[in-house]
DNA sequence: ATGGTGGGTCACCCA
């Protein structure tokens, strides 16, 4: 099964895009983040048409939104509310092999790195705290968690540990936060253990830069984790930050594994 | 220290 993960920041904008990625990247299945649609007006149809055609979507207006999108049925669809929050930041299914899966959009948390200056920042901690909690004391197995988690965890995961030291993402209340819903939540980061420790790896590049290629000021904000029972069933792992260079991109590069 | 860009919806919210 080869599994991606991918903030689309808009899958109206960008179902084109998406297509094209499923096709080219012959992936099985798709979980994406930031759709930024209601139910009603994701574009099923064209995700129909080109092959992946079982969907498990919960979107609303304008902000958030998850979607799991399989070639083969899904079942078990659900989700749960988070830091008291009804938006549609989770979602999880059971893929047609009986892998769970679990897609998380976790809050960005704002600019300033303090809750009781900036309550978004409370809300992305107390976010994770929540997600430790849980899996803490319901040990995933035969599981996957993915997504935007919006915190770049380890030194290798930025384009500068010393400068992003005070940036929301790289915090270390957030990097601690972070390591510990791996450890206590029964996770395997495999996308750091496939390439090591020493390797640079991001899959989100801000908008905000004239060339972002050639500055390369990257973070790796989105995340796949399995289970420990399925972590040696990893065989590969790839960062297409080339869709990062697509017409009218994503600012997130789609993150796959193959199980 | 600052401002830089992009998406959604309709004056700003969010990233």
């Amino acid at each position: 099964m080869r599994l991606a993960t991918w903030n689309i920041n808009s899958v109206r904008l960008r179902i084109d895009l998406v297509t094209a990625f499923l096709k080219s990247a012959d992936v099985d299945v798709l979980c994406l983040q930031e759709t930024k649609t209601e139910d009603a007006h994701f574009p099923a149809d064209a995700l129909i048409e080109a092959g992946w055609a079982h969907h498990a979507i919960r979107g609303e207006k304008s902000y958030n939104g998850v979607a799991i999108i399989a070639r083969e049925p899904l079942s078990d669809s659900g989700h749960m509310d988070w830091a008291g929050r009804e938006d549609c930041r989770h979602i999880s299914a059971t893929t047609a092999n009986g892998i769970k899966v679990h897609n998380f959009y976790v809050p960005a948390g704002g600019d300033v790195p303090d809750r009781d200056e900036n309550p978004k920042f409370g809300h992305k901690l107390d976010f994770i705290a929540e997600m430790t909690a849980y899996f803490s004391q319901n040990k995933p197995q035969r599981s996957i968690l993915v997504g935007d988690l919006n915190i770049a965890p380890l030194a290798e995961d930025v384009w500068s540990t010393k400068q992003l030291k005070n940036v929301v993402s790289h915090t270390d209340i957030e990097r601690d936060g972070l390591l510990r819903l791996i450890n206590d939540g029964g996770w395997s980061d495999v996308v750091r253990q496939h390439f090591g420790d020493d390797e640079v790896l991001y899959s989100w590049w801000s908008y905000r830069a004239r060339d972002w290629a050639a500055s390369n000021r990257g973070r790796r904000l989105d995340h796949i984790w399995t289970s420990r029972d399925l972590a040696a069933g990893v065989t590969d792992v790839t960062i297409h930050s080339d869709m990062r260079g697509a017409e009218k991109p994503s600012d997130h590069a789609p993150v796959v594994i193959d199980l």
